[in-house]
DNA sequence: CTGAAAGCGCTAACAC
DNA sequence: GTGTTAGCGCTTTCAG
């Protein structure tokens, strides 16, 4: 690699010349600037970024992202909202656990290793003991999940409010009938979820009847088939995701039935791309995620410059209305 | 910060001793590691990465991303890939133009700065002049791209022979009159495509016919419709990609025809969450990008490590069947 | 306008 | 076993 005083020897400046010359800051004669930059040039001389940070004051913000699983849209659109936050200013650093507990723990342990100023977690599903415990060493930025330690800022999602428009929107439209379709119990946005369904359903009169299955496509198929099979008829399905409410609608088509005719279907997420482009097109909660991860970016910025503001951000969903569940009249 | 002298001071050891210690390097009373060690943990204790990089030989590797859009999946799988072979041995800085090319150069061009080791680009449509100069500082892998420069390696697609592959399955699955929905003509991969599916059109004896559309649902759909109107009817359609494939579907069915029976397709990109979830499962070429950014990761690390082996790399795409273009007997 | 020297926080020979 | 010393490549006073 070729260095500062390699530019300095073959120039018979010193050093602290060339650095001067090239960082443009102290004053000098145009000429011996010139032959600096152009010697620098010539040698193809690179600034060695570590030495550069350790020896000035003022060093880049470098934010660790950690995802479970940076091919589920969701995370995606999470770490394009941090990219945005990062502006030209900071770099991201992308770690991804595959979805394994055990890595994301270690990912989370370590980051402050690699000269990461700032973690965001994404969705975690670690326990609270470990944001305890690293929120000592490095600011946090954490999803869906609540924080009570000195250096955590939590963003998450009114879940109870989505599920419960959702739901509102499908009796509006005369559902009498109207299954959720849910997720496993073990995880907080399915139990919320499943509560703002109920809080509609009971509000309007109407009854409860909740499927716990899962997050699949097939999870949906088969579930649906599986109560349609045994003559039990719904008119209206509030899905745990977009996934889920296409097998939901698949298995209706299957049955002859019609959507939104016969039952009309929600789904959950917004993803755009499935969403936009099924027949019908498929009404969802949508997630302003790209908007959180901005926010996430900007609170760890934040949290790393020392004036943290928030300790929790809410972030309310809202309805896309599309043909799956609009009824005319 | 906490650093090594504070914990020397602390335990009135020196700062190699400590140093040592913590790194359970030199030997030691376990009386004094177990102090020391338990003193850093005390005080919170973070090594300062910049300093270990710059003083240790043996540095970290840092491997820069560089993609046009992360929330499109191909990238996300793309990105995924690289993410694999960096295993737990370098970092991931990504990088993200929002389709920006200006932004693209810049990156490219500032990528060196900031200490990252070698430079992978997903895709690029910058110009070579720009690859060749900065592959001077730093190695480079790029996508979709021939270049033939010192230190760059070309990961490239066999687009002709994915169109090859999909017209001919067309074709045996008793179509006569095939059209490719194709994209603009500015795109490499688009150019080979349709070549590809032009070659495999003529050798059946059949007639080409190419509707120069674009990339997505909307593109797919109106030209489907635009054609079918004007009773130009088909039998057959090879797609640009999946989005572009299911709106085609949308407009076939719109006029009452059926998918596979009347119009068998395919699409390109084998987005799986895509094509398995339509009614029917789309059938589509497949690209192995997990795998070419996995290929991507190693060949960045060896270009990096001296020991660059390959100057290309071409992957084969394989044709994934499902319902669509299936047609009994 | 230019250079000498100190120091960023850490590692690694080499002495004691 | 433990401490001394000399850097890593750069920035930044402070003299000249």
């Amino acid at each position: 690699m070729v260095k500062l005083r390699d530019i300095a020897e073959e120039t018979g400046y010193s050093i602290s010349t060339v650095s001067k010359a090239l960082s443009g800051k102290g004053r000098m004669s145009e000429e011996t600037r010139n032959t600096i930059l152009s010697v620098a040039k010539q040698l193809g001389y690179t600034p060695d970024f570590y030495a550069k940070s350790m020896a000035s004051k003022t060093k880049i913000l470098v934010i660790g992202l950690i995802v479970p699983d940076i091919t589920n849209p969701f995370f995606a659109y999470l770490t394009r909202g941090v990219e945005r936050a990062c502006g030209e200013s900071c770099l991201l650093v992308l770690m991804d656990s595959f979805r394994s507990l055990h890595r994301e723990e270690q990912l989370i342990r370590t980051a402050r290793f690699y000269g990461v100023n700032g973690v965001i977690v994404g969705n975690s599903r670690v326990n609270d003991e470990l944001i305890n415990e690293i929120s000592k060493y490095v600011p946090v930025v954490i999803f869906d999940k609540e924080c009570k330690c000195e250096n955590v800022v939590s963003i998450v999602m009114d879940n109870y409010y989505g599920a419960y428009l959702a739901t509102k929107h499908l009796v509006e439209n005369g559902c009498k009938n109207i299954v959720h379709f849910g997720g496993t119990q073990e995880l907080y946005v399915s139990i919320q979820r499943a509560h703002g369904y109920e809080t509609a359903v009971k509000e309007s009169g109407l009854e409860s009847h909740i499927a716990r299955i899962g997050y699949t496509f097939d999870d949906g198929y088969k579930a649906a088939k599986k109560l349609l099979s045994v003559g039990k008829t719904f008119d209206g399905a509030f899905c745990m995701n977009d996934l889920v409410a296409l097998g939901v609608m698949k298995a209706i088509k299957e049955e002859g039935l019609k959507v939104p005719e016969d039952v009309a279907v929600v789904g959950f997420d917004d993803d755009k791309q499935l969403c936009e482009v099924t027949v019908p097109s498929l009404s969802s909660v949508r997630q302003p995620v790209e908007m959180m991860g901005e926010t996430a970016g900007k609170a760890i910025i934040e949290l790393i410059n020392g004036h943290s503001n928030a300790k929790k951000i809410i972030f309310s969903p809202s309805l896309i209305v599309r043909d799956s569940s609009l009824r005319g009249g």
